[in-house]
DNA sequence: GCAATAGTGTCTCTTAGACACTATGCA
DNA sequence: TGCATAGTGTCTAAGAGACACTATTGC
């Protein structure tokens, strides 16, 4: 940026004129599967498929405009709108993913959008009757067939996800603030698609430092379907995983 | 983006004006030390401050406007300059890194900065008398107070080359198209700033598979300060290192 | 000859993962 | 009682890294 003789003599009307929005990927986990925070347009282009929610940056941050887009589309509050008591969105992971700026992205004007990754646990429906009544969540394997370039995104999002649990205690992220291995566990199964070893993840999330640590107390009572009461955890202070917790191989990746 | 009832109301005009441009962190290895192309700015404001080298995006991609804007810095040919021969940017590895939106980050407008990472063979100095003279490599490590938030963008950029070289074989991308397995570990040794053990070295870059295959060719000579001959390389078919090649251990990293 | 580098052999320690097993608690 | 789950023990194979060593070349 910032070209010098350029800028010098710049005047933004010279230029066409650039829209930049941001677009949110939101994941979480309901129901024991990986699903995405998805709106239904309601006008064209596009109008009636369903798109990752998202709007036009304002005077603020780019991550603040990320999420104010998530607190009005999940009806949610967070540090955006502090007349709320709870804030929901609090525990909410945000970073940045990509930018998306092909010329014919959107076909009305040229727009570049900051795509956001959220790592939610897991929030209520959307409330019918709010503002946000035309969001929900969608499994990310039926997400499909949306619009602009939001497949794109939407796939972009889901690798960074899958390789950043890989590195990164960001699956607590996906749970409440307390939790057991097996809870966890299954957030690995539902980022990655596939089951893990019960025992060896156990041993591996407990040898990893800082990756968790013990609250002393267990659940009150044990499985659904029985097992013995499981102890909790919180989130360590580790901030990468060391040695990290690899994906089960697939060599078809690596070409 | 693209809020279905906001949009169809939406006038550019509404809205104060966001500029989008592109920074690269352009990277290679002059003299074994990882250095940065950067340019001196003639005007206010950071005058006579050095930044990256970047300019406004016009009707083009995003990735265009970055080959574009390094083409033009530094004096050499790429897809975007057909006219010329020689393609010296043709082998330059591109990818995105991060935007960069902060409100005031420009003191003159509201400018969003898409920046972008090459990785680049040793290339030649910018000619003198070209309009790229003003530019030059400078040694990471004496690139400091850059004009705007470059310093940070900077740093981001290191800290994404020296993960990428642990996963995938990018190391090659700062080496001529066939090389020795001591130069691809100079290449590691100047990203990384740490020597690494030559034979577990050797015997590790040759056991991952795809990373590199044998020419059957050696060099012409030795070393220069003796040493027999050694066999020259090229890059694999391989996109990620698996098993990867891992930075030795820091646990101040971890936390 | 000397110094530097290419390349290989070998040993140890850590880790991933398969498999087996015990203990606990729900239905 | 039967079954699912929590949690641990043990073995094997692979990989990281330390160290040693030989071979080849420039000066």
């Amino acid at each position: 940026m910032d070209e010098a003789g350029f800028l010098a003599a710049y005047d933004p009307r010279d230029y066409p004129a650039v829209a930049v929005t941001v677009d949110v990927v939101a994941l979480t986990i309901r129901d024991g599967r990986l699903s995405v925070l998805l709106v239904e347009r309601g006008t064209s282009p596009f109008a009636g498929h369903r798109a990752l929610p998202g709007g036009f940056v304002r005077e603020e941050t780019l991550e603040q405009a990320a999420l104010r887009e998530l607190a009005e589309e999940t009806g949610l509050a967070g540090q955006v709108d502090a007349s709320r008591a709870e804030g929901d969105l609090d525990r909410v992971h945000l970073e940045q993913l990509q930018t998306y700026g092909q010329p014919q992205r959107d076909p009305r004007m040229r727009v570049v959008s900051v795509a956001y990754l959220a790592f939610a646990p897991s929030l209520p429906e959307p409330t019918a009757g709010s503002d946000a009544a035309r969001a929900f969540w969608v499994p990310v394997d039926e997400a499909k067939d949306l619009a602009f370039d939001h497949d794109e995104i939407l796939a972009d999002g889901l690798e960074r996800a899958r390789a950043k649990l890989e590195y990164t205690p960001l699956a607590t992220a996906f749970t409440g603030p307390e939790f057991t291995i097996g809870e966890l566990r299954q957030v690995y199964a539902a980022v990655w698609g596939e089951d893990l070893h019960a025992g060896n993840f156990h041993r591996k999330v407990l040898s990893v430092p800082g990756f968790v640590e013990s609250t002393g107390a267990t659940t009150a009572r044990g499985g659904e379907r029985g097992g013995p009461k499981a102890k909790l955890y919180r989130a360590g202070d580790a901030r990468l995983l060391h040695p990290a917790l690899l994906r089960p191989t697939r060599e078809d990746r690596v070409r």
